[in-house]
DNA sequence: AGCACGCCGACT
DNA sequence: GTCGGCGTGCTC
C-alpha cells in the first residue's frame, strides 16, 4: 500500500519544508523525493504541478503529494525545476481518489496520475542547443572535426537548435557524442525548454466591413458594382444566408468561419478580391472548441410514473448514497435526471453524468445541451488533447458545473460534487482493460461519489446482475419504471431456426426465411429495419477450400481478420498485417474464401437478397472519425437508409419511430463465450437491441436466429422476465462461486519464452496459495489466446471471499510476492498483469 | 514506461 | 572498421 500523503493541508504553502515527493507519470511503485530550491519555496503547494529532472535528460510535470523535512537517505535528491501552477490543478478530493485506485486496482500511482491528466496538461520537454556565449570559435584551444563545425556553423545563423534539427544537419542519428563533445569543449549549451502544450484555437472569420453592413445603402451600392461577377456575388449572397445581418446587425461582428463560408468550388481569389474591395475584412478570434447550444426555453413535463420515480429516489437518497435506476427502454429515464441534475445545479454542486462511449455521440447530449446551455461540458473518448484540457480548465475554472463525459471524465477537477450518474450502468466498457490503472469507472464513481458525500444514479433498461444484486441486498435504493413513453408496446419476438432452414434448404445467405419475410414486410410498408450482430461475432477470415489454410499471425496465436475495404488480412491483437494472398500459401490453389460473418458481408448478403433497399452499415470501421457516426444517425433518421446493419452501436441513441423490425443475425454468437458473464450479457444485449423495434404505436417485430432456440435465455428475453433470469442466475453463481459471491482477480503472466513463463505463474501460484485468507485459487492455465505480440501467457483466477479486509490483505500480500518473484533473476524480465474485478 | 549503456552480427 | 540490433538496469 502506498502511503504519500500524509496530514499536510491542501493549497497551504509549505515554506518551512525542504524535500518534496513527487506524483510522476511513471509506472514505477516508488516515490521521488526532490529539493525544494530556496527560490520556489514559497510557491510549493501540495497537487500543484512541478518540473523536475527525471532521468539523464528527461524532464517530466509531475503533482506535488507531500512535502516535509526528511532527506533520503540512499541517493543526492535532485532540484525541483519550476513551479507552474499558483493554484493546484489537483485537488484533495482527486489525490484521495487517485490513491484509492491505485490501492484497489493494484496499480502505481504513477498510472492513475497518467490517465487522469490529459497529456496537454503535462509538458513536454525538447531538449534545445544553442552557442556557449563565453566560447571563441576563432582562438578556442579545442580542435573541431567536421561534424563539430557543421554544428556550429548552423549556430551562427539560428539562436538555437533542436535534437531533430541536428539530426537532419548531420544527416545521422546519433548525434549525442557530438553534442556532448561540443558540451565537453564548451562551444555549446543544452538547455531545457519546456513548453505548455495547450495552445487554443484561432479562427479566421470574415465579416462585412461595419460601415457598410450598417447601412442598406451602401449594401445595395456593393450588390449593383458585383453584377455579372457571379463568384463574387455568391460568396456575398451565401453570407447573407448564413448570417442574416438585416435582422440583427450584431451578428456580423461575429462574422462567419472562413472555412464555412467557402465550399467546395469557391475560389479563394473571388474572396481576396471581396477583401481588397473593402467589402469583406477578415480578422482572427479565439474560438472554444466546445460548440454551445442555445438553453431551451420550457422545460419538459414529467409523466406521472416519471413523477413518482423522482419521488422515490429522493426518498431513498435520505438514507442511501446510490440508487438502482430501472427503466425500461423509452420509459424516459433522461427527463428524470435533468430534473436532478437542475437540482443539484441550483443548490451549487456539480454534476457528472457517465455515458459508455457508443452513447456519447448520439441524442441525449444535444438534448442535454439544449437544456444546460455553455454551463455543460461533454467529454468525449475522440476529443483532441486541446479540447480535452479545455474541458479540464472548464471544470477547475468554474465555467462548466455539468460534464457528460466517458469513463475518464471521472478524473476531472470537481471539487463540490453533488450528483453522479452512471447511464447504461451494466455497459462492460465502464471496465478499462489496457493501460493500467484497470479501474471500472462505475464502481469508482460510487467511490468518488463518497469522497464528495454526493449521490449516485445508476441507470439501466438491463442492470448488471452485480448492481441489482446490490439493490437486493438494501445497499442501493432501488427504483422501477416500467412505463413506456406513450405507452409504446413491448416487442414481439420471433425465434427463427437456422438449423431447420438449412435443412429444408431455405437458408439463403445465411438468413432464415423468417427473417427475409420479414424484413420485406417492413420495406414494403416504408420502414426501417435494423440489422443487429454482435461485435465478437465480427470476425471474418479467409480460407482455402482446398486444403483449409486459414491466415495466422504470425507473433499471436489467432487467425488474420479479413477486411474487404483495405484488401487485408489483419491481426486485431497486434495489428500486423498483410495483403490477400491470390492464392494459397500452403497449397497453392487459388481457391480461396471469406468465412465468418461480419457486418461487412452481412451488408453485402443484404445488398443481394434485397436489390432495392437502400442500406446502411454501422461500426467501428464506418464510424472511426469524429461525425461518422453523426452522419450514418442522420442518413438514417432522414429515412434515406432503409435496413442499417451494425453492431453495438446501434443499440445506443437510435430513437426513430420508423423502426418496426429489427433482426439478431446470429443469436447463438452472443451466448457462446467462455464467460461466467455470458448469458447476463445476452439478455442485456438482445434486451437493447430489441427495444429499438415499434417504440410509437405500432408493434415492433424481434427475429433471432439461432441453431438451438430452445436455449433458456431466449426465453427469459421472450418472456421480457428480467427477475426470473436474474434468480437463475444467481443460484448458479453462488453454487460455483462467481460474483457477486466472490470478488474476482486475474493476474496475466507474460514472457517470450514458454517455458519461463509457465515456470514463473506456477511459482506465483504457489506463493499465493500461502496467502491466510478465504480464497479460492484456479490455474495458471494458458491463456485463451497462448500467445500475443510473441509474448506467451498464462492466467490464474483468484476468488477472493466478499469481505474487504480479505481483499485488501490479499493485495498487499499479493504485492509483496510479485516483487519478490520480480527480484528473482529468472523471472526478472517476466511481466505480471493484476486485473481486479476483470470483465 | 522510456532511455541509456553494452555487447554481438552485416554493411560502407 | 562502424551502424544498430535489443537484453539489462535505473530513474529521486
Amino acid at each position: 500500500m502506498q502511503n504519500l500523503f500524509g496530514d499536510e493541508e491542501y493549497g497551504k504553502q509549505e515554506s518551512g519544508k525542504n524535500f518534496a515527493d513527487i506524483i510522476l507519470p511513471v509506472p514505477i511503485p516508488r516515490m521521488f523525493t526532490y529539493k525544494i530550491p530556496i527560490a520556489l519555496a514559497p510557491q510549493i503547494q501540495i497537487g500543484a504541478r512541478v518540473i523536475v529532472q527525471f532521468g539523464r535528460k528527461k524532464v517530466l510535470t509531475g503533482i506535488i503529494g507531500k512535502v516535509h523535512n526528511k532527506p533520503p537517505q540512499a541517493y543526492d535528491a535532485k532540484p525541483i525545476l519550476e513551479v507552474l501552477d499558483d493554484q493546484p490543478t489537483v485537488n484533495p478530493i482527486q489525490i484521495r481518489f487517485w490513491v484509492w485506485m491505485a490501492n484497489y486496482y493494484c496499480c502505481h500511482i504513477g498510472e492513475v496520475m497518467h490517465a487522469a491528466i490529459p497529456s496537454g496538461l503535462r509538458l513536454s520537454s525538447e531538449s534545445k542547443i544553442q552557442a556557449n556565449p563565453n566560447f571563441d570559435r576563432e582562438n578556442s584551444s579545442y580542435p573541431m572535426d567536421a561534424r563539430e563545425d557543421m554544428i556550429l556553423d548552423a549556430l551562427e545563423n539560428q539562436s538555437e537548435l533542436s535534437y531533430e534539427d541536428c539530426e537532419k544537419i548531420l544527416g545521422i542519428k546519433t548525434i549525442h557524442p557530438i553534442l556532448k563533445s561540443l558540451v565537453a569543449k564548451e562551444a555549446v549549451l543544452i538547455f531545457e525548454k519546456v513548453q505548455e502544450k495547450y495552445s487554443p484555437k484561432v479562427e479566421t472569420r470574415i465579416r462585412i466591413v461595419p460601415e457598410i453592413a450598417a447601412d442598406k445603402k451602401a449594401l445595395e451600392a456593393v450588390f449593383e458594382s458585383l453584377a455579372g461577377k457571379t463568384k463574387q456575388e455568391s460568396i456575398l449572397l451565401k453570407f447573407l444566408r448564413d448570417i442574416p445581418i438585416f435582422q440583427n446587425l450584431k451578428l456580423n461582428e461575429k462574422g462567419i468561419a472562413k472555412s464555412s463560408l467557402m465550399e467546395e468550388g469557391d475560389s479563394e481569389s473571388s474572396l481576396k478580391t471581396l477583401i481588397k474591395n473593402g467589402v469583406f475584412e477578415s480578422f482572427k478570434l479565439v474560438v472554444n472548441r466546445i460548440e454551445e447550444a442555445e438553453p431551451e426555453k420550457e422545460p419538459a413535463v414529467l409523466s406521472e410514473s416519471q413523477n413518482q420515480a423522482l419521488t422515490e429516489i429522493k426518498q431513498h437518497f435520505k438514507e442511501k448514497q446510490t440508487v438502482l435506476l430501472h427503466g425500461v427502454t423509452g420509459s424516459g429515464k433522461t427527463e428524470i435526471y435533468i430534473q436532478l441534475i437542475r437540482e443539484t445545479l441550483e443548490s451549487g454542486s456539480q454534476v457528472l453524468l457517465l455515458l459508455p462511449e457508443i452513447a456519447l455521440t448520439t441524442q441525449i447530449v444535444s438534448r442535454l445541451q439544449q437544456v444546460f446551455g455553455s454551463q455543460m461540458g461533454v467529454y468525449h473518448s475522440k476529443y483532441s488533447d486541446n479540447e480535452r484540457v479545455e474541458v479540464w480548465n472548464g471544470v477547475l475554472s468554474g465555467r462548466f458545473s455539468f460534464v457528460v463525459g466517458v469513463r475518464s471524465s471521472i478524473f476531472l477537477p470537481f471539487d463540490s460534487l453533488g450528483l453522479i450518474i452512471v447511464d447504461e450502468e451494466h455497459e462492460a466498457s465502464f471496465k478499462q482493460f489496457d493501460p493500467a490503472p484497470r479501474f471500472q469507472a462505475r464502481d469508482s464513481a460510487i467511490m468518488l461519489s463518497y469522497f464528495h458525500q454526493a449521490k449516485t444514479i445508476l441507470g439501466s433498461a438491463t442492470p448488471s446482475f452485480e448492481s441489482y444484486f446490490n439493490a437486493t441486498q438494501d445497499k442501493y435504493g432501488y427504483v422501477q419504471l416500467t412505463h413506456r413513453y406513450g405507452d409504446a408496446s413491448l416487442p414481439e419476438y420471433h425465434l427463427a431456426n437456422l438449423s431447420a432452414d438449412r435443412k429444408k434448404n431455405l437458408l439463403k445467405l445465411d438468413s432464415t426465411r423468417l427473417m427475409r419475410e420479414k424484413i420485406q414486410d417492413a420495406l414494403d410498408k416504408n420502414e426501417q429495419v435494423l440489422i443487429f450482430q454482435n461485435r465478437r461475432g465480427y470476425s471474418p477470415y479467409i480460407q482455402c477450400e482446398d486444403c483449409g489454410w486459414t491466415g495466422q499471425c504470425i507473433q499471436c496465436d489467432v487467425s488474420l481478420t479479413y477486411h474487404q475495404f483495405a484488401e487485408e488480412l489483419r491481426c486485431h491483437y497486434c495489428g500486423y498485417k498483410e495483403k490477400v494472398p491470390s492464392s494459397c500459401p500452403a497449397c497453392g490453389s487459388t481457391q480461396l474464401t471469406t468465412m465468418g460473418m461480419g457486418t461487412e458481408r452481412i451488408e453485402e448478403s443484404l445488398s443481394l437478397l434485397f436489390p432495392e433497399a437502400r442500406l446502411g452499415r454501422m461500426d467501428l470501421d464506418t464510424t472511426r472519425n469524429k461525425y461518422g457516426y453523426q452522419r450514418i444517425l442522420d442518413e438514417f433518421g432522414a429515412g434515406q437508409i432503409d435496413i442499417l446493419v451494425g453492431t453495438q452501436m446501434i443499440t445506443k441513441g437510435l430513437d426513430f419511430g420508423r423502426v418496426t423490425v429489427v433482426g439478431i443475425w446470429d443469436g447463438d454468437r452472443i451466448l457462446n463465450f467462455p464467460d461466467f458473464r455470458a448469458g447476463e450479457r445476452a439478455f442485456q444485449q438482445i434486451t437493447q437491441v430489441a427495444g429499438r423495434a415499434g417504440r410509437r404505436s405500432e408493434k415492433g417485430q424481434v427475429i433471432i436466429q439461432s441453431r438451438n432456440p430452445d436455449n433458456e435465455v431466449f426465453e427469459k428475453v421472450i418472456k421480457g422476465d428480467y427477475y426470473e433470469y436474474f434468480r437463475h442466475e444467481m443460484m448458479e453463481r453462488k453454487s460455483f462461486y462467481y460474483p457477486p459471491y466472490v470478488k474476482l482477480v486475474k493476474i496475466t503472466t507474460r514472457h517470450t519464452d514458454f517455458k519461463i513463463t509457465e515456470k514463473a505463474a506456477l511459482a506465483l501460484h504457489r506463493e499465493m496459495a500461502h496467502i491466510p485468507v478465504k480464497k479460492i485459487v484456479l490455474g495458471p492455465e494458458k491463456a485463451l489466446i497462448g500467445r500475443i505480440k510473441n509474448q506467451y501467457q498464462f492466467e490464474s483466477m483468484i476468488k477472493l471471499d466478499r469481505s474487504s479486509n480479505t481483499q485488501a490483505e490479499f493485495k498487499t500480500q499479493l504485492n509483496q510476492i510479485l516483487e519478490n518473484l520480480q527480484a528473482t533473476p529468472e523471472f526478472r524480465s517476466v511481466r505480471w498483469i493484476i486485473d481486479v474485478d476483470p470483465n
